[in-house]
DNA sequence: ATATGCATTCTGGCATGCTAGCTTATTTTT
DNA sequence: AAAAATAAGCTAGCATGCCAGAATGCATAT
């Protein structure tokens, strides 16, 4: 009887997150970041409300709110009584995300050196073997995926959910400029052997170690950005 | 005639980023932020919208923008249906939020080392002689807010525009917190020692005594945090 | 021909009425 | 009397109409 309750409630708890994942305003926010991130709509362009409204069948309200959003995380930007656009990138942006991202995946990093559970660990030398089978195929999106678990593993691994939520707002804006610069640059063999030493680092619980590694692979992630940035000059400000 | 024009524009952009801090919605916004920072508004308690549309003399409008802001920075808490609620706090919470500060400052003080303008500096040397002074006259309170403008300087001398917006997010709910527990703990002289260390660290330009210096200082305060927790374990979640 | 003033037409901000879903209290049934 | 069903009251989500400010283009005046 207990458990029949128990169950109920707790099949409510999942419509109600359920419902609220579909709400409406989250799925325009949902539809529009996608469009950010990917680039159909460029930095730079006006977002024209109406038009958003009749495509996807809702009034202004939703798509208020989720612009609010967007706004908020400065994926757009709002110019009251004149217009809202998708915010431009400034290169010192890109060089400021990376430093906090740097900053912040360098603890983890050393956190997880500690204690990361043996099922975050045992995932990671999944994703490391999977890279090297993705790096054999010259599969480079596959590999950029697989890139991103493999700090997402670290980072969830250890229980830290809010600068999860912060490293993933990092991520929508460096991710938005990858997009943007198209083509990954093809330094695939030394990202794979610089993931392995991290590995190694967290593996053995050398703390120090892996700070070094993760600074020096982020660094390396820092510099591409730099250069791979001024091929494009004209999506950036300033 | 340029200048004209540029301080026209200047003025033009001063007088519209006015309108937008003056829009109800964000002075909704700043109103509730600072109830719920203060303490007026306890964790838990339900936020009631029409009161609040009453007490501002605004529509239901700004005051659910301002509570969708507020959602989104982890301040209020919204059930669909059902109703807003002032967030809770957990222990973990304030755990994380000082393991993610501290990286950043840490960070941040390396490279105030290497180029902390001297404007900067010198704020910091008559910061230091202010807190020396507040220490004198067991001015508490004055003390706090010159501690908190100490960290400020260093992290707006540096141009990272995102780091600091992140951790003014982050200062939010330990401001929450060092509230809600009151009485500020009387560790002032080792604080104050702390401070100057840093300073010196980056004067001297030593990146790596920064480091050590900033996260010593922060170690510190984060193990006074979780003491001073455990006395009012009431407002606290789990 | 240029510069200045004006009106049109955009935009976002705001007010308000309505809908759907969750809680709680009340009533009805067993 | 207890349990289940139902109704009433809350809530947030949503749709829509209106307003004020900003940019653009046109007309007018110099």
């Amino acid at each position: 009887m207990a458990k029949v309750i128990t169950q109920e409630k707790d099949s409510r708890a999942s419509a109600k997150a359920d419902r609220s994942r579909t709400s409406k305003a989250n799925r325009v926010y949902d539809d529009i970041k996608e469009a950010i991130l990917s680039g159909v709509l460029e930095p730079g362009a006006a977002i024209d409300k109406i038009a958003l409204c009749e495509r996807l069948g809702v009034s202004r309200f939703p798509v208020t709110t989720a612009i609010n959003r967007l706004a908020y995380e400065r994926l757009v930007l709002i110019e009251p009584q004149h217009g809202s656009f998708i915010a431009k990138i400034s290169a010192d942006d890109v060089r400021d995300l990376m430093i906090i991202r740097r900053a912040l995946e360098v603890e983890i990093a050393s956190e997880a050196a500690h204690r990361l559970p043996p099922e975050s660990m045992a995932a990671l030398e999944r994703n490391l073997r999977y890279q090297h089978a993705a790096e054999q195929a010259k599969d480079i999106a596959g590999f950029y995926a697989l890139d991103v678990e493999f700090h997402q593993i670290i980072i969830s691994g250890i229980a830290l959910a809010h600068a999860n939520e912060i490293l993933e707002g990092l991520r929508a804006h460096l991710e938005r400029v990858r997009r943007l610069l198209l083509t990954p640059p093809g330094r695939l063999p030394n990202t794979l052997k610089e993931h392995r030493a991290v590995a190694e680092a967290i593996k053995s619980g050398d703390s120090q170690a892996a700070r070094v590694t993760m600074r020096a692979h982020l660094e390396q992630t820092s510099a591409m950005l730099a250069t791979v940035s001024k091929q494009r000059p004209d999506l950036f400000q300033d």
